[in-house]
DNA sequence: CAGGATCCCAGTGGATACTG
DNA sequence: CAGTATCCACTGGGATCCTG
């Protein structure tokens, strides 16, 4: 959209309450962060490589930068180990799990969304 | 990201149970649609015209594409008057109410956080 | 192994003009 | 008023190559 449009928030309906909305849906951006997060919870603390095998399809640049949004929003932890060749690892911090958790919501009615345009689909083509 | 990329879901961490995320988090992509959901309950039904003055910055393009998507969706409904000018109105619908309660949880979390980064950089300020 | 640097294309969305 | 249609600038993000 554009962050830096002169008169955008803090007008009317837009601004006010919402607003801290815009930081948390800049963190969503992509489907990748949720994937990221997901897999951190679902399969632990895991390197970078592992994360990127699990995360199937994002490439390198993106899944770095990614992590490094969610690490400066302390969703994340990086713990960086110099040795030859070096060994990173990412896991959730407590806010992470907190973000998980509020996605497991949002997943959760999207689910059960879809289920109930299945059957009204599948109601439909029965009749 | 690309959803026809050919090896993405279904596979390991990122598919599986999370997989309706896509749908919702298309829908979310873009600040636009939170605003739009926001002012609608803000606000209460209204017009195209009044949606596009509160939801700031906001091309007549965006509003329509995000609108038919959440009507697709079924999460805003589109009443349609033929008079001249025309009248339409857009409202949410009960799924609409329910995406805005989940939206609430994302903002009280990110309020919290945003407060909480506050409270440490004024207490690093001052020491 | 983890990731920085570069190049480059495709899709996103704004601006503008037109219509039922 | 409520859009649709067209054009175009910008940038998000993939591919590739390189390094500590």
């Amino acid at each position: 959209m554009n962050l830096n449009s002169p008169a955008d928030h803090g007008k009317e309906g837009s601004g006010g309450a919402s607003c801290p909305m815009d930081f948390i849906l800049r963190m969503l951006m992509g489907p990748w962060t949720t994937y990221i997060v997901y897999n951190l919870r679902t399969f632990g603390p895991q390197r970078f490589g592992e994360l990127k095998r699990r995360v199937a399809g994002i490439s390198a640049k993106m899944l770095t930068e990614r992590l490094r949004t969610l690490e400066g929003a302390g969703l994340v932890r990086r713990d960086y180990e110099a040795t030859i060749p070096p060994k990173v690892t990412y896991s959730l911090t407590a806010r992470g799990h907190e973000l998980d958790e509020v996605l497991g919501k949002l997943a959760e009615v999207a689910t059960r969304w879809q289920a109930e345009d299945a059957a009204a689909r599948a109601l439909k083509a029965a009749e």
